[in-house]
DNA sequence: TGTACATCAGTGAACGCGCGTTCACTGATGTAC
DNA sequence: TGTACATCAGTGAACGCGCGTTCACTGATGTAC
């Protein structure tokens, strides 16, 4: 970071502010839910006029559409390095959580109700690849047939399906039994840490905490 | 149903007005996601002034909080009925999945990703419960260990928690192992299901019909 | 069966608000000679 | 080092819109005698 070269005073003035509008954003996000992401708002806690804003972002959409990236930006760096520190799945899952508590509506900004006429971006499909990548590597090692003969033979019709269907996964060279390990884990954990983070646990007397252990535990077969 | 008794030709077309303005807004919501209901716009479409809608609902949050409890209420019957013709498990995770698709939007009603502020009224935590009961009625009988001596023994740390709390099911008094199959059963097949809803695995190309049915055949453990 | 009254559905005007966005303009900051 | 010009951040007024909601009122429907 700080790479200056180029960057010349006013440059630098305007990354800063663009920065500036996007924590603004986060933090009424995290107060009222991203329908109610306001510009004018937004402004005026930074105590300009509204139309200021539009040096810095083209419209209240492309903002949105910024932040959705940050956010599978965030996540992605936050499994690969988890992943990179050498954590196994388990650990995988439990950055993975706390990336969640950390900000809930972050979360939900990738996977939380769509927004009908709305779709996110194409490239943050790549990104998107490159989490369920990182998924993989951690699965692999400990993929139940990763080191026998038959490791590239699928031997479900889901794990067919899959080997065949490679591009969520950047075409990663996994043997079936990894990815389909590796979706399940997905998946499952992401039942919990949805319902945890809408509170349905909570209204329910239950600690999520436990139960996403609990599942953490049972991710291998 | 049609049981007139006292039922005044008024009280009949009140009746039926609300219900139409609720259909209405099940429409808007479809279209436009949750956020974007709007008690004018339901006027207009039914070809009355806006203000007239007042005399059905006392504002726009009672509206919603009325359609929760219809989206709760249609969800929970759903699951009894499936229940009642005898289904296991399975056949449960299948009714669900297809109500689900039906209005993908209802289902992110209750499911989906909540609003900082605002929180469910409290009656729908009866209806609540009354699925997860309706759920373990259905993963009693193949509970692991239903039939056996120990079977009202938590054998893990989180079947200790979940004999502990049972208020999420009414105090059903289910064995540990059943109430633990129950929620784990909700929480994965959830997981799937709101990716699947949310668009996720159309954008990497897999078949959510397949994960669902693998996962329900993996249900057991 | 007919009249007098009460109930209630629906209207139209109005209030106050906040939204996204455009536009012409001011004033400060940087660049070139 | 100083002047002339271009760039660009930010302002304030304005546009058009739709929202939820209130209120006084009209007109139809039901009720009581």
């Amino acid at each position: 970071m700080t790479v200056a070269g180029k960057e010349t005073p006013r440059e630098r003035y305007r990354a800063q502010l663009r920065a500036e509008i996007k924590e603004r954003a986060w933090e009424q996000i995290a107060a009222a839910g991203a329908p109610g992401l306001s510009l004018n708002a937004i402004a005026k806690q930074m105590g300009m006029s509204g139309p200021a804003l539009y040096r810095y972002f083209a419209s209240r959409d492309e903002l949105i559409t910024e932040l959705i990236r940050d956010a599978y930006r965030s996540l992605a760096d936050t499994v690969s390095a988890a992943a990179a520190s050498g954590a196994d799945l388990a650990g995988l899952g439990r950055a993975l959580r706390t990336w969640a508590l950390d900000d809930p509506q972050r979360y939900f900004l990738i996977y939380g109700t769509p927004v009908p006429g709305y779709s996110a971006p194409d490239d943050v499909t790549a990104i998107a690849s490159e989490i369920m990548g990182a998924l993989l590597d951690a699965a692999q090692p400990a993929g139940t047939a990763a080191d026998t003969p038959d490791a590239g033979h699928p031997d479900t019709p889901l794990e067919a399906h899959l080997a065949e269907h490679r591009q969520w996964a950047a075409d990663h060279p996994a043997p079936p039994a990894a990815l389909r390990r590796a979706l399940r884990f997905w998946t499952r954990l992401h039942g919990i840490l949805s319902l945890e983070l809408a509170g349905h646990f909570t209204g329910m007397g239950l600690d999520p905490a436990q139960l996403y252990e609990n599942e953490l535990r049972h991710l291998t077969p």
